[in-house]
RNA sequence: CGGGGCGUGGCGCAGUCCGGCUAGCGCGCUUGCAUGGGGUGCAAGAGGUCGGAGGUUCAAAUCCUCUCGCCCCGACCA
């Protein structure tokens, strides 16, 4: 850790995050254009967001498999939006083991592809249906502006794809699945987040309809930070899914995919983190308590570490660990997983030990306002209830956050006004063109039409048209 | 791909315009002593073919030619 301080989130937001991966040692630049190397912490945090998510998933009957990294060329350009989408930015391999391919593989950049492939050979009859399936992996797109988690070349994320009977329970699913990213993102992100639909121009290249969920990051813009999408019959057709249903007739099977990627790592950075750095969400950190023990010659160093020893094993139910580095101030420590964003951190001195009391630092409460001294009896209970307690601050200060910095236009000119630092929420009559006209004059995109409307009707904040849904508008990541 | 910037110990930079001693500085690292309840102090060390290739010159980090790479801003996107 160089520098010592922080640019703040006002001085240059953008520096400020860039600054906040790299020396909280979540993630560093690879030897590779556009491409990252996961570091042990940042690794951890996101196996704890794999955790989560693939208990949902099973709970709700679905299952791993793993698909091949290599695709064949050919398969990509069966769906023609889909190869639309996705050929500026593939990977492809020309050569293999000394000599060229006869046909080209492209690096999986999603895999809708090969496992439609497959599930044409899986499926024959409705007995075979549903299929569920989820893969956790690394795709590769070669985007031309990267950011760290944000936006790299190769990132991690799970892929489900599913294959229905019918187009009802493909549309169920892709909703249960938004739901499951909702909760997740909610009840273990403290991430408040927006679900809605995808506009013609923003859906997935190949999708009948795309869901998302959307979130605000500390700067006001908007992150899409997971996506549903109904794929109708689409890649059925590409890929030759078909089942014999009850009435021996032949039909085209229903599919969805739906993903989640390393990029709400940046989501959890940028909706918490303060001047000091990250703040995890508890049910996330990879770890949930940092122990401080201070002393200042061996005699106080074995009283404190007695009692740091068993506040250790009593807290064994958390995720915690025990810094203990010697030749570091306790002020250095603190900035230190302050920095990486511990959700509270336990200090034990010798006062503490003649007095019975252990110091509690909440992270989302820098400096003394965070700080309260405890009773050494209950611990554990007294550590989840903060834990608890830290979870519903950031996620309703995130919230206030948001709402704070969402605004109704009356006209365009304060729709363009408004999108420049916050979110714009607005009648719009769906064409493409008034979409097009915004983003020419702003930047902004229309970033999902809420699921949640508030009924009624209005005009087209654009050209005025009768329109009767409202759409979130802003810049985005 | 268009526009801008930068490559000098692990990191951040100075030195380049105007060629010339042994290539400096801060942080980090190692060792020792002190310190230890909000970014600790002192001392001694280790560490560099100046992105690469070619050229000019008695002499190149510095000038010339070519080249490679990275970062930032636009068009594309989880």
């Amino acid at each position: 850790m160089s520098e010592e301080k922080l640019p703040t989130r006002a001085e240059n937001y953008s520096e400020w995050y860039n600054q906040v991966v790299l020396r909280a040692e979540m993630a560093d630049y690879a030897p590779v254009r556009g491409c990252m190397v996961v570091r042990p912490y940042g690794w951890s945090l996101w196996e704890n967001i794999q955790g989560s998510l693939d208990r949902r998933f099973k709970a709700t009957g679905h299952t791993n498999a793993a698909f091949p990294l290599l695709i064949p060329m050919s398969f990509l350009q069966k769906e023609k939006e889909h190869v639309e989408g996705f050929s500026p930015e593939l990977a492809v391999v020309t050569h293999g083991g000394g000599s060229e391919l006869e046909e080209p593989l492209v690096v999986r950049p999603t895999s809708e592809t090969i496992i439609g492939y497959m599930y044409s050979k899986w499926v024959k009859s409705y007995r075979d249906l549903p299929i569920l399936i989820n893969q956790w992996g690394n795709v590769v797109r070669w985007e031309m502006r990267t950011r760290l988690f944000l936006r790299t070349l190769e990132f991690y994320w799970q892929e489900g794809h599913t294959a229905h009977a019918t187009a009802e329970e493909a549309e169920e699913e892709t909703r249960k699945i938004l739901d499951i990213y909702t909760k997740f993102a909610v009840d273990d992100g403290a991430v408040p987040v927006i679900q809605g639909r995808k506009s013609e121009t923003e859906k997935f290249a190949g999708a009948v309809r795309s869901y998302a969920i959307e979130a605000m990051m500390g700067d006001t813009r908007a992150l899409q930070s997971a996506t549903s999408h109904n794929l109708g019959q689409n890649f059925a057709k590409a890929f030759d899914i078909r089942y014999l249903d009850p009435n021996n007739e032949l039909q085209y099977a229903w599919t969805t995919s739906w993903g989640l990627s390393t990029r709400f790592v940046g989501a959890i950075i940028m909706t918490h983190g303060d001047d000091q750095g990250l703040i995890l969400p508890p049910k996330l950190a990879p770890i949930q308590v940092v122990i401080i023990p201070i002393y200042k010659n061996d005699e106080e160093q074995s009283k404190v570490m007695e009692t740091v020893e068993r506040v250790k094993r009593e807290l064994s139910a958390f995720r915690i660990h025990v810094d203990d580095r010697p030749g570091f101030t306790p002020g250095f420590k603190y900035n230190e997983w302050e920095l990486r964003g511990i959700p509270l951190r336990i200090e034990i001195g010798p006062k503490d030990v003649e007095k019975g009391t252990v110091a509690f630092a909440r992270r989302d409460r820098p400096g003394k306002a965070g700080k309260s001294f405890v009773q050494q009896t209950n611990l554990s209970g007294q550590v989840a209830e903060m834990l608890i307690d830290i979870h519903a601050s950031l996620f309703s200060r995130a919230l206030a956050f948001r709402n704070a910095n969402i605004f109704e236009p009356r006209t365009y000119d304060e729709l363009k006004e408004i999108v420049q630092g916050g979110w714009a929420f607005s009648w719009w009559c769906g064409n493409k063109d008034c979409e097009a006209k915004i983003k020419e004059d702003t930047k902004a995109t229309t970033r999902c039409i809420p699921l949640e409307q508030p009924g009624g009707t209005g005009r087209c904040i654009v050209c005025g048209e009768p329109a009767n849904e409202k759409a979130y508008i802003a810049r985005s990541y």
